[in-house]
DNA sequence: CGAACAGTTGAAGACGATCAATCTGAGTGG
DNA sequence: CCACTCAGATTGATCGTCTTCAACTGTTCG
């Protein structure tokens, strides 16, 4: 495997110098650093400790999104608060950079590389949501979270005829929800059933969107 | 909301700039755009069309990752190899960055950024790889990795007297992985009698990181 | 027209969730 | 030092959901 073409990449990601641009922080065991919702004005690097990333969901139930350990980074702000919450579940020692630092150097240097990083950033925060989908979500609800998806955001859903045209077939959708086709093919039923949608062809299906909104919702 | 402390992160995530550097290309429908394992010469942006990203695993089962669309990145390189392969589900226009011209840009530019960058885009792997695992191995497999992932990256496995000290209690385990206690506690119980590992007291395992690692994979 | 593939439907079984009961172990106060 | 307590962890029994395998339907294309 060569190493020219991507070393911008490889070289070792200690973050030494965004941790030089902070402090040293210290927390005790059971601790939290910052609450789900809160604003997100710091980033912190982990320097030693476990932590401890988990998300509140609406019904009460709780997702732990992540286990943090030394050199791991927590809190990279995408929508400006935090999405999950942060706990030590040891004590900790941490490097807390203030967001603004950031914003400081991003002027110093090209939209380049903040641009990738917005991207790959959302990219985390969607991956979350889909995380706690695949876990938490019975299939129902989860082909109806993938529709609504489809519908605001592929540019394959025509308001005026309430008409979804689905861009792939059924065993692509079953692999990206992680069910069988099968699964697919009842969900699809049991949402008719409820006047969520109604199979034009199996390539078209008639959308109310309110009730598709309820029924994406856990 | 305010809207000072990230702006450098919350422009216009258009690409435009990136976008710039490289040239305009265009697929038929169906075509592969890269497989999976070859090596990671190339960035895309997608312009017009519909773009599936799968996984193609061990056992034969594929995984579809994600639906790409207008705006969206595939390709951003971390290991030098693409982990997924591209594939068009409709006519598709893309722009293709040369990922060498990354590396030329970062050299001009400070550490910092391409030091995130490259976090996050692990973090995207890591996600990436706990979502296969969350939507395709039976319990004991997830209970068999994540306990492996504790003994390979958390500094909490003795090698001398392979014993495992467990950083967090059970329902963060569980929470983390997505199953009930309940499940967790039966887990442990199939991996006891597998002889991978062995209760000393409920923090405490005894591995055997070789069965361990036969036992975690799918 | 029929072959081949995509999608749907049906029946059986496995797996994990849930609820309830029990066990363990660390901390507390007598 | 020993009961007592209470939360964490395990075990048992039951039930529902999703997978699997199989048969069938429908659609596209030579």
């Amino acid at each position: 495997m060569e190493n020219t073409s991507y070393s911008y990449l490889s070289r070792e990601g200690n973050l030494a110098s965004i941790a030089s641009l902070g402090r040293s922080v210290f927390f005790p065991s059971n601790t939290t650093i910052f609450e789900q919702g809160s604003a997100a004005k710091y980033l912190y690097i982990v320097g030693e400790g476990v932590i401890r990333i988990s998300r509140h969901l609406q019904d009460g139930q709780r997702y732990v999104m992540a286990f943090l350990k030394k050199g791991d980074i927590c809190g990279v702000p995408e929508t400006g608060t935090y999405l999950n919450c942060a706990c030590t579940l040891s004590p900790t020692q941490l490097f807390k950079v203030n967001v603004s630092v950031l914003e400081k150097r991003s002027s110093d240097h090209g939209e380049l590389f903040s641009e990738l990083l917005l991207k790959t950033v959302t990219q985390i925060r969607i991956q979350q949501d889909r995380l706690i989908m695949t876990a938490r979500c019975d299939v129902p609800t989860k082909v109806a979270m993938f529709l609504l998806d489809l519908c605001e955001n592929f540019g394959c859903f025509c308001e005026k005829t309430g008409i979804l045209t689905l861009p792939m077939p059924r065993s692509d959708i079953a692999d990206y929800i992680g069910i069988a086709i099968e699964s697919l093919s009842r969900a699809l039923q049991v949402l008719t059933k409820q006047n969520v949608i109604n199979r034009i062809d199996c390539r078209h299906l008639n959308i109310d969107v309110g009730r598709l909104r309820a029924a994406a919702t856990p």
